[in-house]
DNA sequence: CTTCAGGGTGACGTTAACGTCAATCCGATG
DNA sequence: CATCGGATTGACGTTAACGTCACCCTGAAG
C-alpha cells in the first residue's frame, strides 16, 4: 500500500510525457492498464471494484475507458483503502462526493450527517495513531541509548 | 467468581506500556469473558488471537488466566487493529514491545530499524487521514452552505 | 448425586478482497 | 487470412479474521 503512494508520485512528472503523446482530440482518457501501472494495482482489482459499484467507466466495444474524474475516484478508493477503510465504506465515502451539489435538504442532511460521521470516525483513527507513535518513539529511543551506551 | 475491578484509565501513556513489561505480575488477574466485556470483544476473538500466538496467558486446569501485562498487549492488538493493521503486523510489533530490554547490538540495531519503520509507515498513514479529512471538512461546509441558505 | 453455568477444543462455515485460470473476442499487423 | 497481444467474462481458489456448532470438562449449588 505503501508502493502505491510512491508510485504515484514518482511517475508524476511522467504522467505529462504519456499525456502529451495522447491525441488532444481524444483528451484526458486512460485505459486499465495503465490505471493499472500508474497505482501500481492489479487489473482485477480495478474489476473488482468495478463489481462494488465503486468505479463505472464508459465502454468502447465493451472495453473499459475512463476519464479524468474515474481516475480521480480510483486514487480516492486507494487512499480510503490505505487508512484501512472498507470497500462498502468507501462506497457511501464517494456517494457523498456525488450528492453534495444539489439535492433536497433532506438529502443534504445525510451528507452532512454522514461527513460529520466520518470526520470523527477518522479523527479517532488518527488519535490512534498518535498514541501508537509516541510509543514506538519510546521504544526508538529508549533502543538507541541501549546502543549508545556500549 | 472474578469480579469487575476498579477500571483506570481507558488509554494508558506510552511509557506506562513500556514499563509493564518488565514489572512481573502483580495480584490483578483477568478472566477471559471480564476482558471480553470491558475491550466489547468476542471469547472467539480473544482465543483466535492466543492461536496466533498474540496473546499467552497462564493456564489454571485449563482456564485462561490474564495479567494487567496481557490486558495491556490485548489493548494495543485492538488499538492496532483499529488503525488499519493486520493481526501478522500486529504480532511483529508487539514482538519489538518484547525485544527492547536488552540482547545483542546486532538484535538491538534491527528493533531499531523496525520502529523506525514502522513511525515512518504511521506518519504516512496520518497524512492519508489529513488528508480525507480536509475533503470531508470541504464537503461538510459546502452542504451546510446550501443548508442555510433555504 | 444431579444439575448447570461457564470455560475449552476441534471442525466447519462465512465474508471481504482479491488471485488464478480458461475461454473467448477485438483490432492491428505481417 | 492467420496470428497475436490486450481486454473481458465467468468460475473457481485463497487468505485473514473471525462466527457458529457440537461436544467435553469442571466446580459450585440445590
Amino acid at each position: 500500500m505503501l508502493q502505491a503512494v510512491a508510485r504515484k508520485k514518482a511517475t508524476a512528472s511522467a504522467q505529462e510525457v504519456v499525456d502529451s503523446h495522447r491525441d488532444e482530440d481524444t483528451g484526458e482518457l486512460f485505459g486499465i492498464t495503465e490505471l493499472c501501472t500508474e497505482f501500481g494495482i492489479t487489473l482485477r482489482s480495478i474489476r473488482f471494484y468495478e463489481d462494488k459499484g465503486l468505479l463505472s467507466p464508459r465502454r468502447i466495444n465493451g472495453t473499459r475507458v475512463y476519464t479524468r474524474r474515474d481516475r480521480a475516484r480510483l486514487a480516492l478508493i486507494l487512499r480510503s483503502k490505505a487508512i484501512g477503510a472498507s470497500l462498502a465504506e468507501i462506497k457511501h465515502y464517494l456517494d457523498m462526493y456525488g450528492a453534495h451539489g444539489e439535492g433536497r435538504t433532506q438529502q443534504l442532511k445525510f451528507v452532512l450527517d454522514r461527513t460529520d460521521k466520518a470526520i470523527t470516525a477518522l479523527e479517532t483513527k488518527r488519535a490512534h495513531i498518535e498514541a501508537s507513535l509516541a510509543e514506538l518513539r519510546v521504544i526508538n529511543a529508549t533502543v538507541r541509548k541501549h546502543l549508545e551506551n556500549r
